[in-house]
DNA sequence: GACCCTCCCCTTAGGGGAGGGTC
DNA sequence: GACCCTCCCCTTAGGGGAGGGTC
């Protein structure tokens, strides 16, 4: 027959927010007993160790393992306490910054296949568009490079060694020079950059000459061509550098013919002579 | 031989912040493949895996199992990634919800015991507190429940059935109210209550007489007793509620002989006649 | 010497029954 | 009928070798 207050372990679970399984782990592994066995060999808990599963609970979500916590319980006191909690609430600072910034990588894939979900890729469109916040990599050295996926890994390597801070969670795109695009000439890409809410860069404020094409990787130059003859006949000259994307790739598609490249070259209405 | 720009395992894993094993893993469940095997047999990746990595690895932070994530990757389109994407972002949010809750327990824990580090418990002092934000119960009704458990038990299912955004997850103490503090009588708490930021009730600003006692729960009525004869014998009258709490408890200390109790009664000035 | 391969065994925190007793 | 018990088997995402080949 249960003590008054006592709690049978369903009704302690309940209580808790947790499930009877796991008290039955904690009970077998020494974790936590409940206060008092029954006559018919029940577990009853008491109210007070409410409080002592939703620390367990609290540690165990910041990654502590069942057995490290038992520790800590043996060697308790008000000093220990202390200081593991100090240190627990820098290390949930931590998983904060963490979650932020998946959510930011998160956002920057979504905006990126949402900016196209209405594309018509048989147009050329002339549109303003704001800066962006991006990582810049290092002009491309193609006498020391073998290829663009040599020069592509020097990127990687780069970011990775001088922004230790940085996810290298983006995709990762190719951008091209102005003097290099005034001259036809769109055979590699001059730098690399991605986006990230936290770059230094900017893909600067401009109007943007912008055009599509469905395909793979690595076949652009007939794109190129389509917006610099539509510059030309409409009244535009380039007016800085060109940023080559692919809004749908790998992550959303399956098969490479339905990727979605887009080039955007900063162009400026020409002045009248 | 490796082709330019591939990748061999290791220096893959290191990119890509995971480690060898893991990706061996994913190789073995058909996750993520390696592009090439050499004709040693070696696993050689290219670049644009890259990407993919940092979605699985942002999926499995979420709480996806690899076979789930498997699933997305075989049915994969922008329309699917899209309304993914966001779902995920909304998972976060509640995450950092989470984790936020989690700080602020920590929080309120870790300042109940440094409250008293420094306290010597032969001392009754007077000091001026500020209001603390706190969830309280309803009236206990001794003539319904058997014992102090059993209106303990009452007030967690109120609790928990009325304010179900709320976590149980903070130590509850017991209020006494002025009207019973003034007939000396301290039998039985009024009300519960515990700290919690959002709480819609306050523990009111005011001066308090505080009186500490060392020892387990529910042996409180002498140092009430020293409390009153303080208040009597310094000019004070008792002008509010009573909060009794245990800053030292389970959490933090394995023999209930340690355990600190705290008395806080709300005083003023008496006025001279 | 550093790196790669394929087995094969091990772990944490429970969840899911089966078979039988208790309120 | 709802709840409790014990026993036993199962799972996910890798980590840790051993034993042998490759750069």
């Amino acid at each position: 027959m249960p003590e008054s207050g006592l709690l049978s372990i369903s009704d302690f679970a309940e209580l808790s927010r947790t499930t009877r399984d796991t008290l039955l782990h904690y009970d077998r592994i020494g974790l936590l007993s409940p206060v008092l066995r029954g006559e018919n060999n029940y577990r009853y808990y008491s109210v007070s160790q409410l409080a002592i599963v939703n620390v367990i609970r609290t540690f165990q979500q910041l990654g502590m393992s069942l057995e490290d916590i038992a520790g800590l319980r043996d060697r308790r006191t008000p000093e220990l306490a202390d200081s593991v909690f100090k240190q627990q609430i820098e290390e949930i600072d931590k998983k904060i910054k963490e979650w932020v910034n998946a959510r930011k990588l998160l956002l920057t894939l979504q905006k990126a296949i949402s900016s196209v979900s209405y594309v018509d890729e048989r147009e050329i469109t002339v549109e303003f568009l704001s800066a962006e916040a991006i990582v810049l990599g290092r002009l491309n050295d193609y006498s020391r490079e073998r290829s663009d996926y040599d020069t592509l890994l020097s990127f990687y390597r780069d970011v990775s060694n001088n922004y230790p801070g940085f996810d290298l969670n983006y995709p990762v795109w190719a951008m091209y020079s102005r003097d290099k695009l005034e001259r036809k000439d769109w055979s590699n890409p001059d730098r690399y950059y991605f986006y990230n809410p936290d770059g230094y860069e900017r893909r600067p404020a401009s109007l943007y000459a912008i055009g599509y094409k469905r395909g793979g990787y690595g076949i652009n130059s007939d794109l190129f061509e389509r917006i610099s003859d539509y510059i030309d006949e409409n009244g535009y000259e380039i007016s800085g550098d060109a940023f080559e994307e692919y809004p749908i790739n790998e992550i959303c598609a399956i098969d490479d013919k339905d990727y979605l490249i887009r080039i955007m070259i900063a162009v400026k209405k020409k002045e009248p002579l």
